[in-house]
DNA sequence: TCAGCAAAAATAAATAAATAATAAAGCTTT
DNA sequence: AAAGCTTTATTATTTATTTATTTTTGCTGA
């Protein structure tokens, strides 16, 4: 999951990070309100938090401004106690959800697991292309019911390809979703864990799982 | 076990603290009922020692607030003999189970054993993995059937990864268990920890019991 | 058909991040 | 004051990720 921070506190946002990464979740951060404006708008989400009390631009401009774009993504709000009336004005813009600060690790995990698989709950969090077979909740893969150990980016990347089976995911898509703001477009780091990847799945030239279509990207077919 | 203390006389909060610490519990404390109710929302607790008679907001209050918030943790009230009428109020706001003040250390722990335990009947105390056995009632660890000593915080970390056995535990969760809301996130505590409980019970590398997932967190296997 | 080219695959190596190990300092309790 | 527990600091090791380079593949047009 690809989660958008906009808070002005080092401490509490390098905190957040830290546990958020850990639990597998790519993190792009924004130090005021107008940059978090910004790149909500120009980048996708899969969660927004939000501090209400922002430098330069407040959380309800904010999040004014990116349902005035038509961006749907959840919106997390993290407020101080007191902020109540800012809070309201909030949820009517459009949050879904809040937190007062300061709050443990598990409530928000907790919290933000609902949001972010709120409108997925119908859907199966377990994706099965022939023999293989990936699950987004406990992070395992197998193949031919063996196990098979992945890192971190090599399990994002396999989970989108499995999520998005039968398309064709372009090399932007891609790094936009497995990877954070400083991915640098002209590596070629992506192609190398792709090798990975089909390394460790065994996936072989001749009956291949993950499929490139040149100059469009990578595709998994059923 | 993890609990929440809300008391604003300092000397029975210390006196009680430091009973239950020795009882291997990890204790969080507030001083008055805005930062109690604040605390209990906000994190998880396997029971919240409540005082009725507290600065900012009472009791009453404090107890809606948790029980509105969805949180289903064991409340126990200290009360004043006096206050009788508030008592059955807080009842009927989802309290527990209560003490009268004074109360006798004695009297306190036996009921807190009893609604800590309460719910946990049905669960199986006792942790087998491979030669190693953890007993959470006795707070007995064996290896080979030989007495391993560990310390309370070695106990409470060895203990939630048996517990958990055969899922990942990633840092963050670990430290909500097992540290009190003072842990210093980036801190390596924890990773020495582990390696003290991997050394008392000798597992060595080659067949490891307590796993890392890197990047993961840790896990204990079947 | 086949040189030329661009995209992708493969290999290897460098860098960065996470964890393990060791030692020692700081607290608490006795 | 001594002993044990917990935390901090530092260094080493392991693992993950990125970069660099070479090889292969497939396509294009003469």
């Amino acid at each position: 999951m690809k989660i958008l921070f906009i808070e002005d506190d080092s401490s509490i946002r390098n905190v957040l990070r830290i546990s958020l990464e850990s639990e597998g979740h790519i993190i792009d951060e924004a130090h005021d309100g107008e940059h978090g404006s910004y790149l909500a708008r120009t980048n996708e989400y899969d969660l927004i938090l939000l501090d209400n009390n922002l430098p330069k631009k407040g959380g309800k401009q904010v999040c004014l401004e990116i349902r005035n774009a038509s961006i749907h993504t959840p919106i997390m709000l993290l407020s101080a106690k007191s902020e109540v009336t800012e809070k309201v004005a909030l949820f009517e813009l459009g949050a879904d959800d809040y937190v007062t600060k300061p709050f443990s690790y598990e409530e928000l995990t907790a919290r933000i697991d609902a949001l972010i698989r709120r409108p997925k709950q119908i859907e199966n969090t377990v994706y099965i292309v022939k023999d293989l077979i990936l699950n987004a909740d406990t992070c395992e893969v197998t193949k031919s019911d063996k196990r098979i150990y992945l890192t971190r980016k090599e399990f994002s990347l396999l989970e989108l390809l499995m999520k998005n089976k039968n398309k064709v995911m372009s090399r932007g898509l891609i790094m936009d979703h497995v990877w954070d703001i400083n991915m640098d477009p002209f590596s070629n780091t992506l192609e190398t864990h792709i090798m990975n990847i089909r390394k460790k799945i065994g996936d072989k030239k001749t009956n291949r799982i993950i499929l490139n279509v040149p100059g469009r990207g990578y595709k998994i077919n059923y």
